[in-house]
DNA sequence: CTGTTAGCGCCTTCAT
DNA sequence: ATGAAGGCGCTAACAG
């Protein structure tokens, strides 16, 4: 940088200047040091930029998974979101555990992150001690909460899950079971809404929620990463969602319906009853969870729970930039809501949508 | 870190070495130094680090999507790589786009990364000659080549697609089409080789290859980023495998099976056959690529070429882990090769598999 | 094995 | 609107 401030017969501070508030300097020295970069083939060194601004213009992302088409998505979000922009994006894989979360944020905020994004409402009483002394925007994300460390975006799982039930409830299914891989916060709430539609409708009854421990996973899916000896948990196989469906229908024969916590296994619900025969929408409705694309595609269509990640990821990374430009960044809790795709699935009244 | 040293009385030196190397220093001042730094509630600051030695620990991963599964796969091995080291990775997504890649090559070159991962062999000439002089490790994945910029890990697409299609020619089927959503180089080389199966095997003819052109595909899936303009591209969704497989067939009424360009046309492609009647694999052979969960659970089962993406990512990150230790690497070219799983949905020959 | 002396490259404060 | 010092927190040399 002094070269080219040498170069350019000016101070380092206005080389500094252009390029950071070029609006700040003179037309004509601007490009006389624009010039003087291009010649000299100039590239800023960040570690000095972070170093001497105290802020590093990464914002740090943590999501418990990166496999997960939801988290994908949602991560194109938040890389969408700051296209064209200085800040970077750092992420972290928590692998669904807090203690790796909050691991992972005492890391980042070594880093002077100039945001922090993290996924759900559980961090630990620490993690969110941490954050919330962290001194810069934090958003949390896929999640809604009363209460959040700073600012939260995402939608009501339960709210959304009871909605899907009704649906299910009012095409006049009866005996409905809920299907789930490993139950985290968001999945619970699904099947509280659940629960509690079931229970309005007087449906509810024991043994109808099949869900799978994290043992047994474990033991379904026995990859570990060899570096660290850590299991690589693959939830929401189809061949976990046949698997949870048989388990459900042999514990009531009479089930004409599944809530499935995720599209991956109501897809797999759907290959199990065209293996044995049974038809859909007619003997057996299936439902999803987040309106993947094949949900769409498959036949019958599957129904499903829209959900808004890549804009949840991308409201996320607008709310902090607009933090950070010091303008409003508006509501501290924000909705984006979810969408019942009510398809053939589940098209057991005439009507057929 | 000048309190820390003061406060175990020595110099800041030592307690820098206890951070990186603490096996140089004294088992004593070891413990004095680090009770210190618990004390004091002391984090080292990374880009002063980074800084003064000119190293950032981070490890630049550019891939061409962040949503498809299988680059997802290639990220969760490359984060898994770097866990409980100092290593950190920063992503970037070239959207398939050689010219943002060779954007994005310049950017992370600016931090100094300490290596660099780049999807491909398709980079520009520009970037290809920065990744040349950056004096980091450099690992393209993903695809082989006899002329690495430095170090390759992956596998021949064309082996793969000749493999498969063999498979089907051997099943007895004799009109094979071809399906693919946007084509890339590694695409170009499955088609490669499937041409070449079918050429030795005397079964080439015109009109077998339906993939479809990008500014249809824009139109077919007319998202754009709200915040950049760009198209956000969404390739292969089973809606697409729909669309593809109604066109083959109507080009050749009599064809006999598809070999798709990955899983999720393959799915598509099932769900048109189940809804016209199509038998599987008896009048229809359908053949997909990468071997994702859902093929081996789907009704017919699925075959496809699996492919090792994670443990790609993963010996990327081993080779530059061991190259930057000092030690040695591993071969320039490193094949993990491929397996054809022959199931259900090819199975004509009465030998079921 | 430990400490001292100099920066790493840039941005801040204060002048002008 | 521009410039001159000083320091951000740490590590590289070398010295002891």
């Amino acid at each position: 940088m002094a070269d080219v401030a040498a170069y350019a017969g000016v101070g380092m501070i206005t080389v500094s200047r252009v390029l950071r508030e070029p609006h700040r300097v003179s037309e004509t020295l601007r490009r006389i040091v624009n010039d003087a970069i291009r010649e000299l083939n100039y590239v800023p060194n960040l570690s000095a930029r972070a170093l001497a601004s105290t802020r590093s213009g990464v914002i740090g992302a943590l999501v418990p998974s990166l496999t997960q088409v939801v988290f994908a998505d949602v991560l194109r979000g938040i890389y969408d979101g700051v296209d064209g922009t200085e800040l970077q994006i750092q992420v972290g894989n928590t692998r669904y555990d807090p203690l790796e979360e909050e691991r992972l944020v005492g890391l980042f905020l070594r880093q002077k992150p100039s945001a922090m994004i993290v996924s759900g409402i559980n961090q630990t009483a620490q993690a969110r001690r941490m954050l919330e002394q962290a001194g810069c925007p934090v958003v949390q994300i896929m999640d809604l909460s009363p209460d959040p460390i700073d600012r939260i975006i995402g939608f009501s799982h339960e709210d959304a899950g009871r909605r899907m039930t009704e649906h299910l409830i009012d095409q006049g299914y009866t005996r409905i079971a809920f299907l789930s891989g490993w139950m985290n916060s968001r999945s619970a709430g699904r099947r509280g809404g659940y629960q509690k539609a079931l229970e309005a409708a007087g449906l509810d009854r024991p043994g109808l929620i099949h869900s799978i421990s994290e043992s047994s996973l474990r033991h379904l899916l026995d990859k570990v990463n060899p570096a660290t000896g850590r299991p690589m948990l693959e939830f929401a196989t189809p061949a976990l969602g046949r698997e949870l469906f048989r388990r459900a229908l042999a514990a009531d024969p009479a089930l004409d319906a599944v809530f499935c916590n995720n599209d991956i296994l109501a897809l797999g619900v759907l290959f199990e009853c065209l293996q044995r025969g049974i038809r859909v929408p007619e003997d057996m409705g299936i439902a999803g969870f987040n309106d993947l694309d094949f949900m769409e595609a498959a036949e019958p269509s599957l129904s499903s729970v829209r959900t808004h990640r890549y804009r949840v990821g991308h409201s996320a990374v607008a709310a902090i930039r607009e933090q950070l430009a010091g303008r409003s960044p508006g509501p501290r809790i924000l909705d984006v809501g979810t969408e019942v795709m009510t398809r053939r699935s589940t098209a057991r009244a005439t009507r057929r949508t």
